[in-house]
DNA sequence: CCGAATCCTCCCCGATACTG
DNA sequence: CAGTATCGGGGAGGATTCGG
């Protein structure tokens, strides 16, 4: 039993997903490792997204360590996103999952859909 | 944007990781990889699982595809859980998410509690 | 351009009790 | 041993507004 921030993992893996849980997480870190990018940019990219999700995302992951906020002292403000190496190891494996995701496409679409 | 089974998905890598979603998906597979294994069996090795809730994501698990249920017809009844393919398959990513958490442990106990 | 604050909704999950 | 039914709390996330 891992104890952490007030909150209860039963393993090491239950720990460990706990960083990229929730409906954002891992398409905001597929979407960071193609390079560095800005707020507005990356609300753009993830299209759906409410700037406010997309701000309580970016600040849990800059507190988990999996990216890092470059702030620029400029007017307009301008904020970059980018990737630590904590953060682009695990985008390396959210990948496998999006790849597997797009080979058993066609069988996920018919197994889960249930017939009337 | 996929569409599918009354949800909307914004792209590929949203759709996969919504068959790992919630708390215990991923524990549950990770615990099929070693074979089949009954429903009580399961429960203990899932410390802290409810029935109830067991249940229902193995229902769901079984819906996606990812898992076989075989039903022996005996008295008492026995039941067993194993993995299909497709199910070995992002069982093997999630171990590979389980091998990250272990390696940056230390780091993330770390950076992940605010200090004071 | 960036993000904090508020309010509200939905659904995941836990506890408990019951059936075959 | 395996699965279902019901109730309720709490967290994730959407809409909107306001501040730097």
């Amino acid at each position: 039993m891992i104890d952490y921030n007030n909150k209860k993992y039963i393993c090491l893996l239950d720990f460990g997903v706990e960083f990229i849980r929730g409906k954002w997480k891992a398409v905001i870190l597929c979407h960071l490792y193609k390079g560095p990018i800005r707020f507005l940019e990356l609300q753009r990219t993830v299209k759906g997204i409410s700037q406010k999700v997309l701000n309580d995302k970016l600040k849990e992951l800059e507190q988990d360590g999996l990216i890092i906020k470059n702030i620029y002292a400029e007017i307009p403000p301008k904020v970059e996103y980018s990737l630590t190496d904590k953060g682009k190891d695990i985008t390396r494996i959210i990948k496998e999952i999006e790849d597997w995701s797009i080979q058993y496409y066609p069988d996920l679409k018919d197994s889960c859909k249930q017939p009337d």
